[in-house]
DNA sequence: CTCCCATAG
DNA sequence: TTTTGCTATGGGAGG
């Protein structure tokens, strides 16, 4: 026997803000209701409950509140939304016939507590419907906890058994409130130990067990350095969070038993009448709540259980058979890091391919394999190729990344792995190599299981996903852009740029002379020795020894920024000198050291370009980040004169002239904006020229510096203030440039207004290509996280739409140069600049081939122009 | 680890 | 009324 017990205030709360809002024609709130319901629904069908009820927080003081002043204190506004629909649900609830139980003095989780408890004191299995971590203490043999996410819009739920929460956690459930008691929670008001984050306190339960383990071992040998301290200090904190922290199993309920909560038929008419008066017309139909003859409903089919089938391995003798079997067949294909080892799954059959085993036959396998015949499934495809291709392997026939699917879905999560996904689109546990490793299973066999559980998990993954990706019609950015970018990417990576090694050192070196140069003035300035590059004595040596005026302060202290800086620029002498110290340090440590490291024994340097890293769709280049190489100022520039092409070789940089403005005139349909750029003239100078209200000639430069930094500043969803303090007006002029701005291009207006307006509906903002960014923020009650999200709501789409035409050209300028038949490769991206690497003789083929594909990538209301160049460096070639 | 500051588009 | 410019990565300091 089993009973579900929803935890009301979460689910519902969450229902609120993950669907859009819903509202009758009189003005009632209806949409937590309905999120509710299709959340009690699918939990219903999932997990079959013998018995049902919803737990409530009621109103007025906890009684742990009442323990502890400062507990809960944050969590008091209700929005009046989500508050008008409180009494209605419950309403609901009983015409399902579903309990509610609460109690006065009590949380919602105390009385589930409760509830759990006496369900496994009478032989019944509890599972908790909540969005709270907290309940995940109660997880035991009996009890499980549901947990939901709402993530744009759609909800996923995922079971914690005692076995799925240590996997994830690594201890038992109940030390969950050790771990809280630890390191506090902020949205609890729980306080914890002062200075001890999750880290250091998952670390410590690991070492000691419990909260009373780390106590018992509280020494100066056990733990290093201020933790000792930090510990001691915080012992009473830790224990009254402790038992803030703890769930109680001892609310009053009277005499509950689970029985009592037995799945009943509806009140048919009451549900009826409720459900008339919140339009909610489908779900009459779903209950069936018009037909005469109750009817039960269609239950979803239990999902079979994967079946483990042992992997086969085949030998050299055996390999071109099953290799011959595959052509046409669809394969998921999961490599290890040296790519000594392959897995592949298709679909119930499971192979493990060895380097090992098959000697000679290893490269003919993969190159059939991966010859394009067959059709591959794959996590992180751009590896994969950049593995393949750098052991001068065939990389064809990748169609589907689960990666990049899952990027696609939801740009802002930041990680992609693999066990989480199952975790979250499969509702499955991938094995973990460590904690086989942990059961005794030796190491070699244990990396072999996990690659084969992997490759499992991406052929079930695939139609979840591409089903998915198609619902938000993403699926071509997928097929279409991202996944066949990867090809030219790892290519890229691959190829990696030269670096001119001894300037660099000799630069480097020079650097370092100029730096203790610069420093020596500082002391003398400062009358005494400190550490410049610490901004907390730096602070302290300026506006205290000194006695400057302190401008803006940070959380820490006083800020030193340069824009800080910049104001005080003819207060004192060190000043300047300060700048010029932090511009020479940056060089130096980032750009001649750093990259020194990093210049492979061919003289180049390779990056890694990252497709799923930004929320906006465009790449990133990390080890070494090659996409703020300096140039703006002329040392830093010097950098780029060490970028060369190999002997004999040239570079081709081209770079879109305006690319943000020009996406953003063609979304908005700006006819204004869309004249400027169709005229060809400079944009900023008849921006100019419009805002001021002066003749195209008579724009001044500080006319023309004006405008600009309006039309950046509108790409940004700038305000007042900031504008004022970048171009150094008031705010009054600042405001009345943009008020011009956006009288003279309205269409420019009227299209932030709407993108706004239908992200806060939506959840989501999309590129001219349909790529999305969610932002639930929009929604936010506070008004800082809400403006953060409007601005960012306004850049977005058009970063983003820039970032997906540049990719687009990046694939027709591959395309186009392996047509011609030209050595030139594609080296580096740099947002709206593509750079690459020709042998001399190519440089005017190549600069206008990849000026023309950069050009023609896209088709908008307005020209798309790029600009080529050829040098002998970087620096000249830009 | 987290903050601050620098670099780029 | 709040606050006050988007997207990134990396080095150094200090807790």
């Amino acid at each position: 026997m089993k009973l579900m017990i929803l935890d009301g205030n979460s689910v519902i709360n969450r229902a609120f803000f993950g669907v859009r809002l819903l509202s009758t024609a009189d003005g009632l709130y209806t949409n937590a209701i309905f999120g509710f319901l299709n959340v009690l629904e699918r939990m219903r069908a999932q997990e079959q409950p013998d018995a049902l009820c919803v737990a409530f927080d009621l109103h007025g003081p906890t009684f742990r509140h009442l323990r502890y002043d400062g507990y809960k204190a944050t969590r008091h506004g209700m929005p009046e939304e989500l508050a008008m629909q409180m009494p209605v649900m419950k309403d609901v609830l009983r015409a399902m016939n579903i309990p509610i139980y609460a109690c006065q003095g009590w949380e919602a989780d105390d009385v589930i507590g409760t509830v759990a408890r006496r369900c496994g004191a009478e032989g019944w299995d509890c599972v908790i419907v909540t969005g709270d971590r907290d309940s995940l203490q109660l997880v035991d043999e009996r009890v499980s906890v549901k947990l939901v996410v709402t993530k744009g819009g759609q909800t996923n739920a995922t079971l914690y058994t005692p076995q799925v929460f240590e996997a994830e956690y690594g201890f038992e459930p109940i030390r969950l409130i050790d771990l809280k008691a630890l390191m506090g929670d902020s949205s609890d008001n729980i306080p914890g130990v002062a200075g001890i984050g999750p880290k250091t306190a998952t670390d410590l339960l690991l070492r000691f067990g419990t909260l009373d383990g780390v106590y018992a071992h509280l020494s100066r040998e056990n733990m290093k350095g201020k933790l000792y301290d930090k510990l001691e200090a915080g012992k009473d904190s830790a224990y009254l969070s402790y038992e803030l922290a703890t769930i109680r199993t001892d609310a009053p309920i009277g005499d509950f038993a689970p029985e009592d909560a037995r799945i009943r038929e509806p009140d048919r008419r009451a549900l009826y009448d409720l459900f008339l008066r919140l339009n909610f017309v489908k779900l009459i139909d779903k209950y069936r709540l018009r037909a005469p003859e109750p009817e039960q409903l269609p239950l979803a089919p239990p999902t079979p259980a994967a079946e483990t089938v042992a992997a086969t391995a085949p030998d050299a003798g055996t390999v071109p058979a099953w290799l011959d079997s595959l052509r046409g067949k669809t394969v998921a294909v999961r490599a290890d890091e040296g790519l000594e080892t392959l897995a592949v799954d298709e679909g119930g059959r499971m192979t493990v391919l060895r380097r090992e085993t098959l000697g000679n036959a290893w490269e003919t396998s993969l190159n059939a394999l991966f010859s394009g015949s067959v059709s591959i499934l794959t996590h992180g495809a751009k590896e994969l190729q950049r593995r393949l291709l750098e052991r001068g392997l065939a990389c064809e026939g990748i169609v589907f990344d689960t990666e990049l699917a899952a990027y696609l879905l939801d740009s802002a999560r930041g990680k992609y792995e693999l066990a989480q996904l199952a975790v979250e689109y499969l509702h499955a546990q991938l094995p973990e190599a460590k904690t086989l490793a942990s059961q005794g299973v030796p190491a070699d066999q244990a990396a072999g299981a996990v690659l084969e559980a992997e490759a499992s998990a991406i052929f079930a993954l695939h139609p979840v996903l591409d089903a998915a990706l198609r619902e938000i019609g993403c699926e071509k950015l997928l097929y279409e852009m991202d996944l066949p970018l990867c090809r030219v990417l790892a290519e890229m990576e691959i190829a990696g740029v030269l670096v001119d090694a001894d300037a660099l050192h000799r630069f480097d070196e020079m650097l370092r002379g100029r730096i203790a140069d610069c420093q020596r003035e500082i002391y003398r300035f400062a009358g005494g020795e400190f550490n410049v590059n610490s901004p907390k004595q730096l602070g302290e040596v300026l506006f205290e020894k000194l006695s400057l005026p302190a401008g803006k302060k940070t959380k820490t202290g006083y800020s030193t920024n340069v824009d800080v800086l910049e104001k005080l620029r003819d207060k004192h002498p060190i000043i300047p000198e300060i700048m010029t110290f932090r511009t020479l340090t940056k060089l130096q440590a980032t750009y001649a050291e750093g990259l020194l490291k990093v210049i492979g024994p061919d003289g180049r340097v390779r990056t890694t370009f990252q497709n799923t890293v930004t929320a906006t769709g465009r790449l990133s280049s990390t080890d070494p980040n090659l996409q703020n190489i300096p140039v703006r100022t002329d040392l830093g520039a010097e950098i780029r004169k060490m970028f060369v092409p190999a002997p004999g070789m040239v570079f081709v940089d081209a770079d879109y002239s305006q690319i943000e403005l020009r996406v953003l005139s063609h979304m908005a349909d700006d006819k204004a904006m869309q004249d400027a750029f169709n005229s060809g003239s400079d944009i900023h100078r008849v921006t100019a020229s419009q805002v001021f209200g002066v003749p195209f000639e008579e724009v001044t430069a500080q006319m023309r510096r004006s405008a600009k930094a309006v039309n950046f500043g509108i790409v940004y969803g700038i305000s007042e203030f900031s504008l004022s303090e970048d171009i150094g007006v008031s705010r009054q002029e600042a405001k009345r440039y943009i008020d011009s701005y956006l009288e003279k291009y309205h269409g420019i207006r009227d299209f932030m207004t709407a993108v706004v307006e239908n992200g806060t509906r939506d959840g989501w903002v999309a590129t001219l290509y349909g790529r999305r960014r969610y932002l639930p923020d929009l929604k936010s009650s506070k008004y800082m996280v809400r403006e953060a999200a409007r601005r960012m709501a306004m850049n977005a789409p058009i970063q983003g739409t820039a970032a997906d035409i540049i990719k687009l050209a990046m694939l027709r300028v591959r395309e186009a140069l392996k047509a011609s038949g030209l050595k030139a490769k594609l080296v580096l991206q740099v947002h709206d600049e593509l750079i690459v690497e020709c042998p001399e003789a190519e440089a005017g083929t190549v600069q206008a081939l990849v000026a023309r594909e950069m050009e023609q990538a896209a088709s908008l209301a307005v020209p798309l122009t790029a600009e080529a160049k050829t040098g002998r460096s970087w620096y000249e070639a830009k």
